[in-house]
DNA sequence: CCGTATCCAAAACGATACTG
DNA sequence: CAGTATCGTTTTGGATACGG
């Protein structure tokens, strides 16, 4: 028979079986570019065209920025609008639930400002000290 | 000559070019282990053998173990004591930093437990309503 | 202007076999 | 017990060309 330690382990087990919510917020926020998106638009507190957005992130390349925004959009993140005229305009921008986000990054941007320095040094420290390039650590 | 904007708009992409703290945090919890090993730790509230730690986690491999282990070791999450004993003992337990972590992920597991049911409503809503699996979000 | 489609390289992940 | 080494698959990101 089980004993109650056994239980707890199932629970606690359970929840990573799958549906972990944890881990959907992480997966929409670890892609490479998602954060910046984010970030842009949150920063522009009102909804901004694709080639604004391109042009702010400076190096994302067409496919990337397309295929970030089309995830932010499934997710719930980001609302698109299209205005059938020629040349087409698309505006984006964050939904309720974006917004909410954005609080959440800020949370996580505000440990990091302190905290990431000493994640830094520890790796530092554990590649053994050799021809460590100088870090700017004063960043968000 | 640049404008205001241009200035604020430099300051804002300086953020980007590389070694943005929060990019740093998110990469230390987006790999598929790293918050359930933290979280199997944080359990335990103490050190932790290898082989526990597998048993307790049930379908990682030893391979990826010894990697997640070794990156949050890296990063000054987890300390790795070894008693050079036969057969070798070797514990794994949360450092201060690691314990710090542990009450970030714990926010974001907050966040998830009240918004990712939104996200994962979004992305039915998305995906055209065609035969979604039913989903536990009651889970963390 | 706002995308798609295609191809390619690099990284993450997993299964399996072997070692002090 | 606690790993390392190797190999194959899958996923991710980028470069380029093309289309409505």
């Amino acid at each position: 028979m089980g004993t109650a330690f056994d239980q707890d382990t199932e629970q606690w087990r359970a929840r990573f079986r799958n549906g972990c919510p944890s881990r959907t917020v992480l997966e929409v926020l670890a892609n490479k570019w998602a954060l910046y998106v984010l970030s842009a638009l949150r920063r522009a507190d009102g909804p901004m065209r694709f080639n604004e957005l391109r042009r702010l992130l400076g190096d994302i390349t067409q496919k990337m920025l397309t295929q970030t925004l089309k995830n932010l959009e499934r997710d719930g993140l980001v609302a698109r609008t299209v205005y059938p005229t020629v040349p087409p305009r698309v505006e984006y921008a964050l939904t309720e639930l974006g917004v909410d986000v954005g609080r959440l990054t800020h949370a996580v941007g505000e440990w990091a400002v302190t905290h990431a320095p000493e994640i830094i040094a520890a790796r530092a420290r554990y590649d053994g000290r050799a021809s460590q390039p100088p870090v700017p650590v004063t960043m968000i």
